[in-house]
DNA sequence: CTAGATGATTCTGC
DNA sequence: GCAGAATCATCTAG
C-alpha cells in the first residue's frame, strides 16, 4: 500500500468508515459526499502553491488551513511522518568530532593563529627566531617582528573569515528554522527535526570553516617553513671567537674532545651557544682529519701561538701546566719546530 | 658569478 | 646521547 493510498485509507478512516470499504479513491470520495472538494483536488492545490504569487499563495494557506479536511490531513501526515522518521532514526546518530578538524584546530592554536591573541603568536615567533640559531644581533629582531607581522596577517584574515562563516551559519540556520516553523502549521515537524535539520546545516558550514582552517595552517606552514629555512641564513663566528676556537683545538689536537665545562667556558668567551661550539668542534675534527694538509699552516700558527702563550705563562709560574699539546695519540700533529717554524 | 669556506642539520652507528 | 660523516644553505673572497 503505497503512502497516497494510506493517506485516503486514513482520512476515511476519520470519516467514519470502515477499512473494507475503502476501495479506491472514488469510493472514498463518495462515501465523503463532497465530490467538488475531493483528496486529489487538495492535493493538486498543495502543489499549484509553488507556482503561485506570493500574496495568492498565502490567501491559498490560509484557505486551507481553515479548511475542515485539514486536522485529518494533518495527524495523516503525521502517521506517515512517524514512520518515515522512524526508519531515519539510527542512521543519523551523533558523530563524533571530526579528528582532522580536531587536528587543524590544535594546530592552529599551536601557532597562535586561533588562541589568544598575546601569547600563542609571539611563543610561536620566539621559538621560530630561537630556532633561527643563537645568531644575536639585530637581524634576529626583524626576523622575530616580521613573523610576527605576517603570522597577525594570517591570523587576522583567518578571524574575518571565520567571523563571515558563522555570521552566513546563523542567519542561514534562523532562516531555515523559521521556514520549518512556518511549515509546521502545515506539515508535521517535529523540534527535534529541526534541531537536526540545524545540525546538517551546521555540519555544513563546519565542512566549509575546515577548508577554511586547512588553508590558514597551508598559509602558517609555509610561513615557518620561511622562517625556519632562515636558521640556516648563519653568519659567520667573528675573527675573535674563531680564533679561540681553533687555539683550543690545537692546543688539545690529541684530544679535541672540550668538556661540557670546557664548552661552556668557550662558549661565553665567544659569545654563542654551546651547541654552536659542538657543532664548531664536530665540524673542525671531521675538516681536519679529511685534510690534514690543508690545515698545517694554521695549526703550526696556532701552535706558535700557544707555545707563546704557555713561554710567558712559565716564566711568571714554571710548574704550570703548558697549554701546547703534548699530542699523544688522537689526530696527528702538525710538524713544526719549537721556534714556530715549519 | 663562482669556488671554497663555514655553520647547521640530518643520518647512521655505537 | 655522542661522534663521525654527508649534506645543505649561506657567506665571502676573488
Amino acid at each position: 500500500m503505497d503512502d497516497q493510498t494510506r493517506m485516503l485509507a486514513g482520512l476515511a478512516g476519520l470519516g467514519g468508515l470502515s477499512q473494507g470499504d475503502v476501495g479506491d479513491q472514488d469510493s472514498v470520495r463518495k462515501q465523503l459526499g463532497q465530490p467538488q472538494q475531493d483528496i486529489g483536488d487538495i492535493l493538486q492545490q498543495i502543489m499549484a502553491i509553488t507556482d503561485e504569487s506570493l500574496d495568492e499563495a498565502q490567501a491559498r494557506k490560509h484557505a486551507l488551513n481553515c479548511h475542515r479536511m485539514k486536522p485529518a490531513l494533518f495527524s495523516v501526515l503525521c502517521e506517515i511522518k512517524e514512520k518515515t522518521v522512524l526508519s531515519i532514526r539510527g542512521i543519523q546518530d551523533e558523530d563524533p568530532p571530526d579528528p582532522q578538524i580536531m587536528r587543524l584546530d590544535n594546530m592552529l592554536l599551536a601557532e597562535g593563529v586561533s588562541g589568544p591573541e598575546k601569547g600563542g603568536g609571539s611563543a610561536a615567533a620566539a621559538a621560530a627566531a630561537a630556532a633561527a640559531g643563537g645568531s644575536p644581533g639585530a637581524d634576529g629582531g626583524i626576523e622575530h617582528s616580521d613573523y610576527r607581522a605576517k603570522l597577525a596577517q594570517i591570523r587576522q584574515i583567518y578571524h574575518s573569515e571565520l567571523e563571515k562563516y558563522e555570521q552566513a551559519c546563523s542567519e542561514f540556520t534562523n532562516h531555515v528554522m523559521n521556514l520549518l516553523r512556518e511549515q509546521s502549521r502545515t506539515r508535521p515537524i517535529s523540534p527535534k527535526e529541526i534541531e537536526r535539520m540545524v545540525a546538517i546545516i551546521h555540519r555544513k558550514f563546519s565542512s566549509i570553516q575546515m577548508q577554511l582552517k586547512q588553508s590558514t595552517c597551508e598559509a602558517v606552514m609555509i610561513l615557518r617553513s620561511r622562517f625556519l629555512d632562515a636558521r640556516r641564513k648563519r653568519r659567520n663566528f667573528n675573527k675573535q671567537a674563531t680564533e679561540v676556537l681553533n687555539e683550543y683545538f690545537y692546543s688539545h689536537l690529541s684530544n679535541p674532545y672540550p668538556s661540557e665545562e670546557a664548552k661552556e667556558e668557550l662558549a661565553k668567551k665567544c659569545a654563542i651557544t654551546v651547541s654552536q661550539v659542538s657543532n664548531w668542534f664536530g665540524n673542525k675534527r671531521i675538516r681536519y682529519k679529511k685534510n690534514i694538509g690543508k690545515f698545517q699552516e694554521e695549526a703550526n700558527l696556532y701552535a706558535v701561538k700557544t707555545a707563546v702563550d704557555a713561554a710567558s705563562v712559565s716564566a711568571q709560574a714554571s710548574q704550570a701546566n703548558s697549554p701546547a699539546t703534548p699530542n699523544s695519540g688522537g689526530y696527528p700533529a702538525p710538524c713544526y719546530t719549537p721556534d714556530g717554524r715549519l
